[in-house]
Parts: structure tokens; C-alpha cells; sequence
DNA sequence: ACCTTACGTCAACACCATTGACGTGTATAC
DNA sequence: GTATACACGTCAATGGTGTTGACGTAAGGT
């Protein structure tokens, strides 16, 4: 087979499609995840992005090898969007309390292109930069190397993993988002103290807690448990 | 459009297909699973299945209105087999783990299934055993009510999330899922001191953590700090 | 103004899930 | 023991999917 794709930098001949459309990588991944947004994940086919963008379904496929090219394109962007304007304050714990929040918030946005993306690894230049800040607040912070290879591993993947678990809840059509909460309510709420005497007596509490993510207390546990294995460990609590 | 699902209790005319096998909610199951098992989550279509079965591959709208009831049905299968051979042992963080890790596992083994089943909540008999038993441990262990959902709710999403994450990287198609390995060298392993310092200087660490799930130790962090908040809180560090 | 070739287009392939129609063989009623 | 109803396995067909190779044209560099 012969390479279709040439490199974005070097590109140089636009020539418009017949619709009049003038493509591009970037013009590709702003339709294509606006495709997402508007019309779910499964929206996003070839045949599908190609109309869009008003153009032959597979004059794709000069700007990515496959799909999973174009993907992995979507996921970068997400997490660029979700470091714009983010800085470093030099307390570490808050610096990663910000972008963990950041990211998952940022994801929430679009639920539907994050249940695509937020399990990839990309590869690409904004990956790799809040790859190298979230290792450089570590290692500023005093972690050793390894500690701070750990930590971040367990950080990063936490904070993409709940961002796809509540960004599945999101891209639920609304019918059966809202048919699930009843079914939670309706079945656990009704659950005989005799079965299940746990979940009979915290009822009300769970059903109040169970509204929200838990990202965020996973996340204050996680930099809580981090800060004991600091080697001039503070003694900062659960919540700073 | 005519129904053609039978509900299982009432299936009584099991007619040999032409290959001689019996048909059953069960078998296919099972099947499924083995399918998904032996030969990755890529090899498991209506016509795979329809073949491994030795049938026609539409004889299954018979016993699941579309596939993703059928991976719906897996799913529930998965989790009870989690749950198989568990026992309380009084420690409560002994046995926060070992949920943890039984349901993370036990998930790995199916990735195509955990994806979709990891996010959803099916109020089964299955899925509220589990509930009532981390509720449970945290309660009996003495931490109070509002505790005890908070540490569920953050737990329990840890290990879904996770389980989702990691399972996301088994079903990958296998090319994908090797040009993702090798993104981490070629790309990760490149980057120059100059603009990556902290990548730079900590890439074989790197590359050898993120080998593995970053879960076990994401839920040691989570049990560790748990436990400053108990209220007779014990020094335990993380990892035990 | 010429040449090269990037790139948009087209046709085709092999796969996918799902459907409606059909007839056979089975379980039940008599 | 036989008749009847219909469950369910089968078949054909539909409209989707990603991807490839061939082709011509228009754009850029010279």
C-alpha cells in the first residue's frame, strides 16, 4: 500500500473539494468532534465526517491513516483544551488538584468525544506537556523519582479514568439517563432491612452522595496518601 | 417490528440446529465469553458467535433482542463470578482490597464486556450483593454513616473506572493496541532534555510503571488515606 | 509555461448488525 | 395416537461500516 498521509507540516497544495470546502487536520478535527458533540459517538463515521466537512468520505484519509489516527487527533485536542490557562504555583498538591479537576471537568464538556478518547494514549505534543508538568511539579516538590513515577502513573490514570466513567453517564441519551436514576431509586431505595441492612440504613445519605461524582474525593484521598510518602512528609489532611 | 425473544423461563421447543448443537441462553453466554477469551474482543460478532456456535448467526435474536443485550448479559455473569469464593476477614482494609482487585481482575479477563458494563448500573441481584457488602466492611469497621458512603462512592467508582480504563487497552484491535507500546518509546523515549527535562530524566522508570495498571496502587492510596480518617484513625501506612 | 505530484474522487471489497418471511419439527391438547 | 399451533432455526436482503487502489486534475516549484 502506498502512504497516503503527508505530514501537516509540510503540507502546501489545497485544493477545494467540490463543495468548496478547503481541508485541513485541524478544520477535520473541530468538525469531526462537533459531529460527536451534536450527534452522539456513534455518529462518527467516515461516510458521516465526510459529509460534514463537505467533502469525498475518503479524502480523510490524506490527513489520517485510519480512524483511529483521526481519534487519537480528537483526544489530543480535549486535553490541550484542558490546560489552557493553567500555571504553576509551586504547592504541588494544589498545582495537582488543578489539573486533575481541569481534565475531568474539561471532559464532562464533551462526553461523548471523551468516552472515545479518554482511554488512548496519543503520543502527541499536549499529551506529552502535561505529561512533563504534572512529573515536574513532582519532582520539584522533593518526590524521588521513583515515588514520583508511581504517583503520577496512579494520578494521571485516575483522572482519565473517572473522567470516562462520568462522561459515560453524561452521553447517555437523556430517556435513559433519567430512567436508570429512577431504576437506582426505585430498587435500591427499596431494599428490605432484612437483606440488605446497609444499604437500607444509609439510604438517604447514599442516594444524596451517589448525585455527584466521587472524583473528587478519590482525588483528595490520592494526593492525601501521597503527601504521607513525601520524604519530609507534612501532615496535611484530607482536603488540604 | 415482531418480537422475537422469548423470555428464558418460558423456552420449552429447543430445536437442534442444523449442526446438531442446542441452543440456550446460557450457551451462548458461555460461548461468548470463550470467544472473547481465546481469540480477543474483536473476534466477537453475530457471525462469529453464530459459527462458534454452529448455527445461523440470526438464530441468537431469538434469545437476545440485539448484541448489546447480550453483552449486557455477560456483563451480569461477570460480575457474579467476581464475587465467587469472597469472604470477610474483620479487616476492613484487607477486604476493601480484595473487592478491589477480585472486581478489577476479574474484568481484565472480559474487556469487551467490562467496557460496557463497567458504567452502568443494573440494580441486579448481583450488583446490590457487592453495595451492601462494602458498606458493610466500612460500617463494621466503625467509620460513621457519612463516611462510610463517601469512602464507598469513591471506591467503588475507583474500581470501575479502572476496570474500565485497563480494559479499554485489552479490547483494542491488536494493531492499535501495539502502535500504542510503541508510541511509548519512540515518542516518550525521544523527547530532548531541553524541552522534556522531567520525561527525560525519568523514562526507563516511566516506561517500565506504565507496563502495568496503574490501579493497585491508586486503591493502596486510597486505603491508606481511608484510614486517617477513621476515627480511631491507626498509623497505617500505605500498602498496609 | 512546464512538470511533478498532492489530493480529491470514484468504485469496489469485505465485513458488520439487523430485519422479515418461511417452513419444519416439537410440545401440547385432545 | 393424532392433530394443531407456533417456536425457532434458516435464508435472503438491506443498509451500514472502514479501507484500498486507480485515476485525473489542478496547484506549486522551477
Amino acid at each position: 500500500m502506498v502512504e497516503r498521509v503527508v505530514p501537516e507540516g509540510g503540507r502546501q497544495r489545497r485544493r477545494p473539494t467540490k463543495q468548496g470546502a478547503v481541508l485541513s487536520e485541524r478544520l477535520i478535527v473541530e468538525t469531526a468532534l462537533r459531529l460527536v458533540e451534536q450527534h452522539g459517538a456513534a455518529a462518527l463515521s467516515v461516510r458521516r465526517l465526510g459529509a460534514a466537512l463537505g467533502a469525498d468520505p475518503t479524502a480523510l484519509y490524506r490527513y489520517f491513516r485510519n480512524t483511529d489516527a483521526l481519534l487519537l487527533a480528537l483526544a489530543d485536542e480535549l486535553i490541550g483544551r484542558a490546560q489552557e490557562g493553567w500555571t504553576v504555583t509551586g504547592d504541588w498538591r494544589a498545582d495537582l488538584r488543578a489539573i486533575g479537576l481541569r481534565l475531568h471537568s474539561r471532559y464532562q464538556a464533551h462526553p461523548q468525544a471523551a468516552l472515545l478518547a479518554a482511554h488512548r494514549t496519543t503520543g502527541r505534543t499536549h499529551e506529552t506537556r502535561v505529561v512533563e508538568r504534572i512529573l515536574g511539579v513532582l519532582r520539584t516538590a522533593g518526590f524521588p523519582d521513583d515515588l514520583a513515577v508511581r504517583i503520577y502513573h496512579a494520578f494521571v490514570d485516575q483522572a482519565l479514568a473517572f473522567a470516562a466513567q462520568d462522561a459515560a453517564a453524561l452521553a447517555l441519551p437523556p430517556a435513559a439517563r433519567e430512567k436508570e436514576g429512577e431504576v437506582w431509586h426505585a430498587v435500591y431505595g427499596r431494599l428490605p432491612p432484612g437483606t440488605h441492612p446497609h444499604i437500607a440504613a444509609t439510604f438517604p445519605l447514599l442516594a444524596a452522595d451517589m448525585r455527584d461524582s466521587g472524583y473528587p474525593f478519590a482525588l483528595e484521598l490520592l494526593l492525601a496518601a501521597a503527601a504521607t510518602l513525601h520524604p519530609r512528609a507534612q501532615a496535611v489532611p484530607v482536603g488540604e
